[in-house]
DNA sequence: TCTAAATTGTACTATTTCGTTAATTTGTCA
DNA sequence: TGACAAATTAACGAAATAGTACAATTTAGA
């Protein structure tokens, strides 16, 4: 029994301060760990509870149930990946530069989410309820397809895109791969061995794709040699 | 209280053989419903137990544990996709032939397959711990990865092919459209509508699967033009 | 037919886990 | 300053859920 006043281990706990907006970003941090290890039936609101400065009580004050606190973590991590996505520029690259850029973007940007893509994947497995149930999401997303309905504009006009290539089904086939490539590394690698995730595993991946919708898209184009291993 | 003995309304309840194995499948079977829907975590044991012909108790007599019963599912599901992987012979077509028919056979056995597919994305959120644990699935899948080195061969022979292809990178460019198709079906379409999930949409991406795929290996291949909808 | 082994049903327990009740502390404004 | 609303805590309640004890029933084989 020491400094009971003056030197306070947990400065919120013994003496806190009334600061909402700290209290609900510190939640949604833990509950994003949470929620993205366990999945939503598998996460644990004791557990979110212990681990953030916190006490159990206010995850209920500030966000109803374990569903509301299940939806603002989505909402959340959505938002970011949004941000991030409006960062990319590519309007000053041709439109096979850009194209490119995107792919690679892309690819790494799901490498470098392992909590985002874990997020969406427990959310399929829910069949997107609360995704559907969100009100902020559903214009979220457009600015991808914005970025690649204008690459392939400019490059048709330029008479090097094909006329068919389409910004929707383009974005589906880069996520698909890119997504994949997260998502399902553990149950792959078990199967097949982890080669294609080592660095220089990877690496050719992301090439590989790149090639892939180049392929798709680029009139004549011949994807690069990558050197048998 | 009539017809005690003459006419029992389940035959299995009151006057039951042993079988052992039409007892498992039978929770097998119900359990790999649960599972799929709801998780590991939040799949119900007691929910199982009231749609099997079998008793909870069973269950544990069988499977030992929820887990056991989990792994079980596991087992059960991966050994009945290398089956109907191993049915499709691809030896007696030309290697484009045979190329387009195992992207074709993958995008649809995908399709067909979604508690398989749900399964496989439960597993991927428990980092694939009940696979490796699993002892009969490590060999299993090889199957896909021969067939496809077999093609590759033939293809690189005939000088058609391009000589790095690389039948585990084809295998997980193809796997990657073929499973994001139906496991991240529900997130896309919430995000960006249905209309890549329309007949039509399905086809459309099915073939720019095959494109992609023939664009990386094929010397020279330039995709079908598809109509502008 | 008799007996041991296999199989099943009932009822129960211990624990986990979501969520709440009621009281305490803090900030603010008249 | 003091009253009042907002923020926070600790302890508790109720339901759900995995797993079990044990007796009862059925089968298969000597």
């Amino acid at each position: 029994m020491v400094d009971t006043k003056k030197k306070p281990a947990n400065p919120r706990k013994s003496r806190w301060k009334q600061d909402p907006d700290a209290v609900k970003a510190d939640i949604l941090r833990v509950a994003t760990d949470e929620f993205a290890a366990h999945g939503l039936s598998g996460g644990r609101i004791d557990e979110i509870a212990k681990k953030t400065e916190a006490s159990k009580r206010m995850i209920y004050y500030y966000f109803g149930d374990k569903e509301g606190l299940y939806q603002s973590v989505l909402e959340n991590v959505y938002s970011t990946l949004r941000e991030s996505e409006d960062a990319l520029k590519v309007e000053n690259l041709e439109p096979v530069a850009a194209l490119t850029r995107l792919v690679e973007a892309t690819f790494d940007a799901h490498v470098n989410t392992p909590l985002f893509i874990r997020l969406v994947m427990i959310e399929n497995i829910h069949n997107a309820v609360y995704l559907r149930r969100s009100e902020i999401i559903p214009q979220l997303n457009r600015s991808i397809i914005d970025k690649l309905g204008d690459v392939c504009r400019r490059g048709k006009a330029a008479g090097i895109f094909r006329c068919d290539a389409d910004p929707l089904e383009l974005h589906w086939l880069i996520s698909s791969s890119s997504f994949y490539n997260v998502s399902n590394r553990a149950t792959f690698s078990t199967s097949f061995g982890d080669s294609l995730y080592t660095p220089e595993g990877q690496a050719r991946l992301r090439q590989r794709v790149i090639d892939m919708v180049l392929g798709l898209v680029v009139i004549g184009y011949e994807p690069r040699q990558i050197a048998a291993e």
